[in-house]
RNA sequence: CGGGGCGUAGCGCAGCCCGGUAGCGCAUCUGCUUUGGGAGCAGAGGGUCGCAGGUUCAAAUCCUGUCGCCCCGACCA
């Protein structure tokens, strides 16, 4: 009778596939690659947008937007960038389609004199109209986000976690100095840090990728990486200082103080639907979905429960006033008084959506003035007083967003393992998964060396590292200070 | 791009080997009884069996081709 979530112990990645599909975040679409976000999906990344887009507002962010399509000569003018993208883009050829007697064709006629990218990034086309927004220092810094899609070409998808087309946020500014920039790199990763651990509840290693994991086409790229429940690690969003790169490609240059003519300094950032994906890798259990009381569209669902007419009435009543009135008090609430479906299946059902806490009404609860609350992070059901819930509730809410944030820092720490040598290292790797940290001797050879051999990649040079010089674990050279391992998605 | 799987009712699947009236569960609709962890009974509706050829008296089933999706590996957020 239970939902068929297959167990994590089992198949996590079929696991992971039930939860999206029983907690109706998200669906196969006929297309190859993309997805349906359904409305459940689609309320947590606009509670993630909400939060998010207040963030970046916070720390003087606009939102503008810029085309889905980019000029073919563009994506060409920064050699990395054009180098990194290139084998995941989709080309616009053609503008229109005919009938032929085989049904509907492209009209050879048609063709594009310039093709067109869809956007896998907007790095170009923002650049490109930012040499027209810039002249004077006195037009500096250019603070910008825009929401958008993008799409990336990609060989093997999964839901929220690597789709061909996904929603994300990117920011791109523009500065004066390699200092105003390089702090707006590292604000943002913060923003991001706080976002993930604050409002998602899911740990996050800040971090400096190496020079073959960074984004193509800049100078450093800072991340938050997150340790899933099956050991792999998930690169959950970036943060890249792009130097002067995409100035010198766009010529984009500013009269500074001083008089002199000068490169303009650039960062760019974004987080994607794959925050999505690693919440739900980061609280879920076998029962299904485990939501964040801050982020979650439902907080409190409220079920009634009666046999005849006469009860019914009265936990309606009940039912109702402590709906308006837990609405009253900020709480996203509902009363789920759907006549067509039973107490029990309305149980399973939300608990399965990851609905963080349960309010059950019965008669009995009616008569006594009690309520049963559960919550879906403990499953722990308790009696208490209807007197005083409208304080309480946020209270309990607070609590469950603090226990679930807890519990994945304490889950991320037991997967957190220190090597000391190749062999415990690939051991490791085998027996446990997760983190290790390891000496490396910062060279891309043995960077590549260990990727090939044990399919574990650098995830990050933490930002605020141990103090334990070492010797490369492979090649025996010095190391300042051990770095981040991780298989990955 | 390799390896595997799948395409049959809205969803999940059986049927295919061995050709012969297209089935099951869930969902939907009607009625009655139910309601503190996915209710029961009775009845009803719903299908170009992915597509195209072929074999045959007869094809979901056999043959050939083709399209698509999913999963696992090589690239990436």
């Amino acid at each position: 009778m239970a939902k068929k979530i297959t167990e994590r112990s089992n198949d996590y990645s079929q696991w992971y596939l039930d939860v999206v599909r029983e907690a109706q975040l998200a669906s196969h679409s006929p297309v190859r690659g993309c997805m349906v976000i359904k409305p459940n999906g689609y309320a947590l990344w606009e509670n993630m947008q909400r939060q998010l887009d207040d963030m970046f507002k916070e720390t003087g962010h606009q939102n503008a937007y810029f085309p889905l399509f980019i000029p073919k000569s563009f994506l060409s003018k920064e050699a990395q960038h054009v180098e990194g993208f290139a084998k995941e883009c989709a080309v616009v050829t053609h503008s229109r389609l005919i009938n032929t007697e085989d049904g509907i064709a492209v009209d050879p006629s048609s063709k594009l004199e310039e093709e067109l990218i869809v956007r896998p990034t907007s790095e170009t086309i923002i650049w490109d109209t930012y040499r027209d927004w810039i002249q004077s220092y006195r037009d500096l810094p250019i603070l910008i986000n825009q929401w958008a899609n993008v799409v990336r070409w990609e060989m093997r998808t999964r839901l929220f976690l690597r789709t061909m087309e996904f929603l994300w946020q990117e920011g791109h500014t523009a500065h004066a100095t390699e200092q105003e920039a390089r702090e707006e790199a590292y604000r943002m990763l913060e923003v991001y840090r706080s976002f993930a651990e604050d409002y998602m509840a899911m740990p996050v290693e800040t971090g400096v990728k190496t020079e073959s994991e960074r984004f193509a086409g800049a100078v450093d790229t800072y991340c938050i990486e997150a340790m899933m429940q099956d050991g792999k690690a998930l690169q959950a969003g970036t943060s890249h200082f792009l130097g002067q790169n995409f100035a010198k490609a766009f010529d984009v240059r500013f009269q500074d103080s001083d008089g002199k003519e000068k490169l303009v300094w650039a960062t760019s950032w974004g987080v994607s639907t794959r925050l999505i994906g690693g919440m739900i890798m980061t609280h879920s259990d076998d029962n299904g979905l485990v939501l964040p009381p801050r982020l979650a569209p439902t907080q409190v669902v409220i079920v009634p429960i009666w046999r005849n007419d006469d009860e019914k009435a009265s936990v309606s009543e009940y039912g109702n006033t402590l709906f308006q009135s837990l609405k009253e008090a900020g709480i996203r609430v509902r009363f789920d008084d759907r006549d067509q479906y039973k107490p029990g299946w309305k149980f399973a059902q939300h608990e399965v959506e990851g609905t963080p806490l349960r309010i059950a009404i019965g008669p009995r609860d009616v008569a006594n003035n009690k309520v049963e609350l559960a919550r879906r992070d403990t499953l722990n059901k308790e009696l208490v007083d209807r007197e005083g819930l409208e304080q309480r509730i946020p209270e309990i809410l607070e609590t469950i967003q603090s226990d679930l944030f807890k519990a994945a820092a304490e889950r991320t720490r037991r997967q957190t393992h220190t090597a000391s040598d190749y062999n415990e290292f690939k051991n490791l790797l085998e027996s446990e998964g997760g983190y290790i940290l390891a000496h490396w001797d910062r060279t891309a050879e043995t960077e590549e060396q260990i990727k090939n051999e044990t399919k574990a990649t650098i995830r990050c040079l933490p930002l605020k590292p141990e103090k334990n010089p070492g010797k490369c674990m492979i090649s025996g050279k010095e190391s300042p200070y051990p770095v981040l391992f991780a298989r990955s998605y």
